[in-house]
DNA sequence: TGTACATCAGTGAACGCGCGTTCACTGATGTAC
DNA sequence: TGTACATCAGTGAACGCGCGTTCACTGATGTAC
């Protein structure tokens, strides 16, 4: 006996995914503390009054979009960061944000932009998915037998960093995403590199 | 025969002054994107068309403010990062950013705020410079017998790298400028190590 | 199955407000002689 | 030094416009019997 919506809460749905959506497309070239309420349901073609069906402010809707931007992306991240060969993990790492950057330009652009930006309750919403984000990046490379030795919180530093280096590389992709396939490549290739370094390190740390 | 300035232009610079200080304490709780001329010209106290005689709009105020920011932190960080023992220049490093954010934090926060924010014109300003810090930074590297044998862009690679670690950290002590100062202490500790761990990876990056 | 009532997603008019920009202006400062 | 004119930073009124929010509403969907 499954649990199917009504038609009522099925359409209600079909309108707050369309206003995400819309909003995700007028973020491409603002901040969120200047979207307008209005500017999204015209985009939708609701009225404007219609948005508080779903969202209490666009504050409100900038937090549901750091969940759809990030929610689903544990498992990936844990996959891609689980134990393997250095060079390999990080070619598999890589290319999973490069591929990512490609098939949620607008989701990783708002990330970046939102991350410092000038809506408090959404900054605080990227920082705890960013947090858990290196709490698994912890678990993962606590696995790997080069860990022994390493404190705690040494590994939560190096998880930090690794975090950090994957929003670098994510903003990287993401400027050269109209550029040619050379210019992509050269970001490829530094992105490896930077990672590698820090790898390198790693492997050096104790001792 | 030293040239002054006519009374004119020093109320003229004194008034523009007065329009960047106001606007700069104003994007504190919001993005550039989302200010307005009058709010600005407001704080002040002038006319809102009086704007107008300083900036075409607030992006070119934005563009104006990047260059405040940054443009005089060339000097500061050449000097910063100028060959020595490897701890004693990551110790200097983060005591020159934790003094820096301290003395500047609105300038810090615009910086984070606005290098992926929603204003084409600003972006690009902060990318500029940044780029520069990158080669110079790199430029001072060179400058190591432990670069001999590297390639020229392994050293902008690893220039890069040290300049947005150095971004990172600036936005980790900004966010715990309130905070005790055991907290801060800890940040210094989390920005140490991760630069350290950079710079083992860089001594063991050949061979 | 049919009926009577409740729910509630989306509507549309209305509001007061602050916005960016225009324009002709004023009066202190600067300059030429 | 004094006079006559030019410059130009800042003014203040006016404009049309889109904003967020309120409110009573409509009519399709849901529920109880």
């Amino acid at each position: 006996m499954s649990h199917t919506l009504g038609i009522r809460q099925v359409q209600k749905q079909k309108t707050r995914q369309a206003l995400l959506d819309a909003a995700l497309g007028l973020l491409e070239e603002q901040s969120l503390s200047s979207l307008g309420l209005r500017e999204v349901t015209r985009a939708v073609g609701v009225a404007p009054t219609a948005f508080y069906r779903h969202f209490r402010s666009t504050a409100d809707l900038g937090v549901a979009l750091v969940e759809e931007a990030l929610g689903s992306l544990h498992p990936m991240i844990r996959q891609t960061v689980s134990p393997a060969d250095s060079d390999q993990r990080i070619e598999r790492a890589v290319q999973l944000i490069a591929h990512h950057v490609d098939a949620y330009p607008a989701h990783v652009r708002f990330l970046a932009r939102e991350r410092h930006g000038g809506v408090q309750p959404v900054r605080e919403a990227i920082r705890e998915q960013l947090a858990r984000f290196a709490e698994e990046v912890k678990a993962e490379l606590a696995k790997d037998p080069e860990s022994r030795g390493w404190r705690e919180d040494d590994l939560l530093m190096l998880a930090h960093l690794y975090v950090d280096q994957m929003l670098v590389t994510s903003s990287l992709f993401l400027e050269a995403q109209e550029a040619p396939a050379e210019e992509r490549e050269r970001v490829t290739q530094l992105a490896t590199r930077q990672m590698r370094l820090i790898s390198v390190g790693r492997r050096h740390w104790l001792g």
